[in-house]
DNA sequence: CGCAATCTTGACGATAGTCAAAGGACGTGG
DNA sequence: CCACGTCCTTTGACTATCGTCAAGATTGCG
């Protein structure tokens, strides 16, 4: 099953076996893509969305001095440009920044599906409002945060979503970024992130090594990020069936 | 027709009448908010979506310390919470900043939609996809420029947005929002944001008073901004019928 | 007319950016 | 197996942008 990860920890039990087999048909092939390769640019039109199988994808945008702002990060499991689908290109590149494993799924399928199935719909719908939420955490914790606190703010929205996965055990897990990525994602420079992440270590909270990741603190990195997972909605509220 | 300004200007022609039809029906009724007035609070259980009639709604998240910050500012003629309809709840407080007059719309009546009408939910699902849209831009924008460009890049979208519903001729709108409000937005303090509005004013940009906003050179004034109004979906890229 | 909210300005300070240099880590090829 | 190059990390010194504090001006409303 190469979508079983899809909205696992979210809407677990929600998709029902009819509908999982029906959106596993929908996948057309698996491609890989090297770091740094860009899996879909602004302005192209699409034709298929992708479903990350395994590593790590951001989008991003750059601005006039050539300088990358990530605008969002997307790990095994997520449809990462499902935002494609309705709006038919994207605004934003789409890039691996690790070895990165895709599911490629034509937009026809996706049309054929809100037609004969309006719950499965609604729940492909539902993960790309997850997105925006988390896009809105991302305007808050960049806008509103210091430099420390947005980072620890960061690690614990990783925390959760690698959790939700499988891949971290709340206790650490390996993401396969560097300080220059973690600047580019957080609005900081990678100067700053080095020293940002020295306070955090030297604050007993959390240690960053080489894209490895270990919580010291989970309590006290969480209420310190200012971290409410809320708007994961890892709770698996239900929305009515028909 | 309360629902007319419905993606106007985005995919106009899109929706047949018999779909506007189907939208203006799931209209249960309409209400009025004082500027101020929370129109829905974050976490509780959501039965209905707001659609805008006229005024201006933001999005906020509060920080540990009581700090607004504004993640997103509706007007006349979006579906302000239509993210709640699959999310079942939200993440954020939808909050009037002036008087305000909304369309209530039951989540059940949207749910009959997905059911009945496909074509006409992937453009409800679209407008929500320009919602994120907007999101990744406000994300860019607050990390990625500095405060004069933020403020200017800002105006920017306002103006557009406004143009596309008949409420800007591109030189001038009111925008019924303080110096306090711009701050929340973009991330700055309201005396910073007085300063910036002041550089914008001695470069011959844009002037702002009271809400009146006077665009003086508005191809320099995005261009400054590095506003680039894709993200907003203006050319009605057509999705296939089906 | 008077109060309250908003705007404006100045002086000062703190957070984060810039510039620069040196030290690891890792992979490639001789 | 070592040398080399590249990318990433770390640190220091300096700078700039933006926040803080405070006071006064302006606006609008009851």
């Amino acid at each position: 099953m190469l979508t079983a990860k899809f909205l696992l920890g979210r809407r677990r039990g929600e998709l029902s076996s009819e509908e999982l087999q029906s959106l596993e048909a929908t996948v057309s092939r698996v491609a890989a893509f090297k770091p740094g390769e860009t899996i879909v640019r602004a302005g192209e039109p699409l034709t298929r969305s992708n479903f990350l199988l395994n590593g790590l994808v951001s989008r991003n945008i750059d601005n006039q001095d050539g300088q990358r702002q990530i605008v969002g990060l997307h790990v095994a499991g997520d449809f990462v440009d499902l935002h494609g689908f309705p709006l038919g290109k994207l605004d934003h590149d789409v890039v691996a920044l690790c070895p990165v494993e895709l599911a490629y799924v034509p937009h026809e399928a996706l049309t054929r599906i809100t037609v004969t199935h309006p719950h499965l719909t609604r729940l492909l719908w539902f993960s790309t409002m997850i997105d925006a939420a988390i896009h809105r955490e991302w305007v808050f914790r960049n806008s509103c945060l210091s430099a420390v606190k947005r980072m620890a703010n960061f690690f614990c929205e990783m925390n959760r979503r690698l959790e939700f996965i499988g891949l971290s055990d709340g206790k650490g897990f390996t993401l396969a970024l560097t300080q220059v990525d973690l600047g580019d994602a957080c609005g900081l420079t990678s100067v700053h992130v080095n020293r940002v992440l020295r306070e955090l270590r030297e604050r007993e909270l959390m240690l960053f090594k080489g894209g490895g990741v270990t919580i010291l603190d989970r309590k006290a990195l969480e209420s310190f990020g200012e971290f409410d997972p809320a708007y994961l909605y890892g709770d698996g509220t239900v929305p009515a069936r028909g």
